[in-house]
DNA sequence: CCATATATTAGTATTATACTAAAATATTTA
DNA sequence: TAAATATTTTAGTATAATACTAATATATGG
């Protein structure tokens, strides 16, 4: 299924910010600097693609919507290897891939993780692939 | 300056049939494989970020057009390059730079270039750095 | 000059994004 | 519990990019 960036950009919202008790659209609204209204409509695309749940307010990532978040944080921190491997600073190789992370190819992904020997961690120390 | 996904794909289109003699609207529309009155729209786009210029028909890119090819050609085959080196298939990797790489930083993309020794041309022969 | 080709304009539609303002629901607290 | 406050939802509007049909204008070729 294919996302959009401000679709992107809610799902990783969501999942860094999930650990303790799950978030209520006015928590995402304002950590995504947007208005209520606007969330709630994001959030409706995000149910219509089965990517999250609502339940009694209470917004969590689907197991789906958790798979599509490990795909692009995947995809997000190869990319930020293979970027400050070649001399990028790890956060100019951090905002750049926000910008495409989303829309690469799974398969890719893999051949290239492979390639630069299945590295655990991004420059940051984050996991390659998230629990 | 910011160039959408159809943007892009219409200055490749123009830089990559022009070698003759220059499109017209109708020449696009049909590479494009959308209708005249689309194609007029996105041409006034193009107009309007100064990426071409229509002289009696003829539509080319402006030297600042040719700049933005030049940069969405590089990064474009320079991860191609990259992705076919991890073994990802040359099709494929096209495919895939074809969704993102207008969206690529050209400091990030000249230092991979030169990580992974300057290369002058892309898996498909043709050269990273367009004349 | 006429016929055809090409370009332009007008009008409509969809999707994603985002806002304000109002209304409906919840929740908290006095 | 009732009132006050917080949160969510709905309604209405807006913009940008994309794309269409249909009509009109403008070229071009014969």
């Amino acid at each position: 299924m294919d996302v959009t960036k401000k679709e992107r950009d809610c799902i990783v919202v969501i999942h860094e910010n999930s650990s303790g008790f799950p978030l209520r659209l006015s928590d995402i609204a304002i950590l995504m600097k947007i208005k209520p209204s606007t969330a709630y409509e994001l959030l409706n695309r995000l149910l219509s693609k089965n990517i999250i749940t609502k339940e009694k307010g209470m917004i969590m990532l689907t197991s789906y919507g958790n798979h599509v978040y490990s795909e692009i944080i995947t995809a997000h921190r190869t990319m930020e290897i293979l970027l400050t491997k070649s001399g990028v600073n790890s956060d100019i190789a951090c905002s750049q891939m926000e910008k495409i992370d989303y829309l690469m190819d799974e398969s890719s992904i893999e051949k290239i993780l492979k390639q630069i020997g299945n590295p655990a961690k991004c420059p940051h120390g984050k996991p390659v692939k998230p629990a």
